[in-house]
DNA sequence: CGGCTTTGACCCGCGC
DNA sequence: GCGCGGGTCAAAGCCG
């Protein structure tokens, strides 16, 4: 299939090609209403999963520049256990991107709480690990309770990716903890979790089944720390690390994937609550791409107050 | 030797 | 209650 028939197959409205931008939570959430544009004035072609994921970015102005925002905490959150449902069909054969349990009254919890919740389960897990009387049963019924209680996820967000790596770099450094075989689908899911300490980014990598050349990765969290990357500068460093996948260069490699167009695949899908109706993307992210040389200029605009 | 991947086992939630 | 599937753990092995 060439270059140009992928772009055809990923411009029509396909419900299977949906493109879940799973940015941090906190750049949407709490920003003020208005409507969604796949149009934005800002040219967004230079965003790297880097920007994207680095906490330090003014979120205002990201949104500002993506001309996205979202009403509330209801519009922005991820799929949701109902959605989930209503999607279970659809989704059903290995489509499914987004399975969060996170309710939506959970967006605005912090990564922080999620932490400390995550901890405590822990420890409770070594505690019951170690003593093996009544006591045990007594912790672990605790644990459960707690478990029930506390088991809620992190906002999802997946991106879609045409390329042949399936662990696209994103300026962060990752460990893999796990592999599984996705149900109905050859390619295998895996796991990844945030190397850097007390960070509780997680995201899945895995391959779409209908179209073997689209990466799904799905982050969840947020990182505390800023990107490693980023933090060695961003000038050359970073304009010649492979690491930074930018909708730009497709462009400038593959043809004219309008700026506006990319951007509109990068909106969350969360921002449907309805995933029939989520932003299916006319993709056209390509391969493993370059940063261009607007990086730093873009990063700039990002961070600044 | 530290960091990472691999991989089977395990846990948990959910649907039937 | 049981089975299934997703998600995680953790031991073992690999690699620089």
């Amino acid at each position: 299939m060439s270059n140009d028939e992928d772009k055809n197959l990923y411009q029509q409205y396909d419900p299977f090609y949906y493109n879940q931008l799973d940015i941090n939570r906190s750049i949407f959430h709490q920003q003020p209403a208005a409507a969604v544009s796949s149009q934005t004035p800002f040219d967004p072609a230079y965003m790297s999963f880097t920007n994207f994921f680095d906490t330090s970015l003014d979120y205002n102005s990201l949104s500002k520049a993506f001309d996205v925002s979202c009403s509330s905490s209801e519009v922005i959150s991820p799929v949701d256990d109902n959605s989930k449902k209503a999607a279970a069909g659809e989704l059903a054969a290995g489509k499914s991107l987004n399975q969060s349990s996170t309710p939506n009254s959970s967006v605005s919890s912090s990564s922080n709480e999620a932490a400390a919740e995550e901890d405590s389960i822990k420890s409770q897990k070594e505690e019951t690990k170690g003593c093996e009387n009544k006591d045990e049963e007594k912790s672990k019924k605790q644990n459960m309770s707690k478990k029930k209680e506390k088991r809620q996820r992190e906002p999802r967000f997946a991106f879609l990716t045409k390329s042949e790596i399936d662990h696209l770099e994103d300026g962060y450094r990752w460990r893999k903890y796990g592999q599984k075989a996705v149900k109905n689908s050859p390619y295998p899911r895996s796991y990844y979790r945030c190397t850097s300490q007390k960070c509780l980014v997680k995201k899945r990598v895995e391959r779409s089944y209908q179209d073997p050349s689209v990466v799904i990765t799905t982050y969840e969290g947020q990182h505390n720390h800023h990107c490693p990357a980023t933090l060695r500068g961003h000038s050359s460093g970073m304009m010649s690390s492979p690491f930074y996948a930018s909708a730009s260069a497709s462009a400038a490699t593959s043809g004219p994937a309008l700026p506006q167009e990319l951007f509109s695949h990068l909106l969350p899908t969360n921002l449907q609550t309805d995933p029939a109706s989520m932003m299916y993307q006319n993709l056209n992210l390509q391969q493993h791409l370059q940063m261009p040389d607007h990086y730093g200029l873009l990063q700039d605009l990002f961070t600044q107050k």
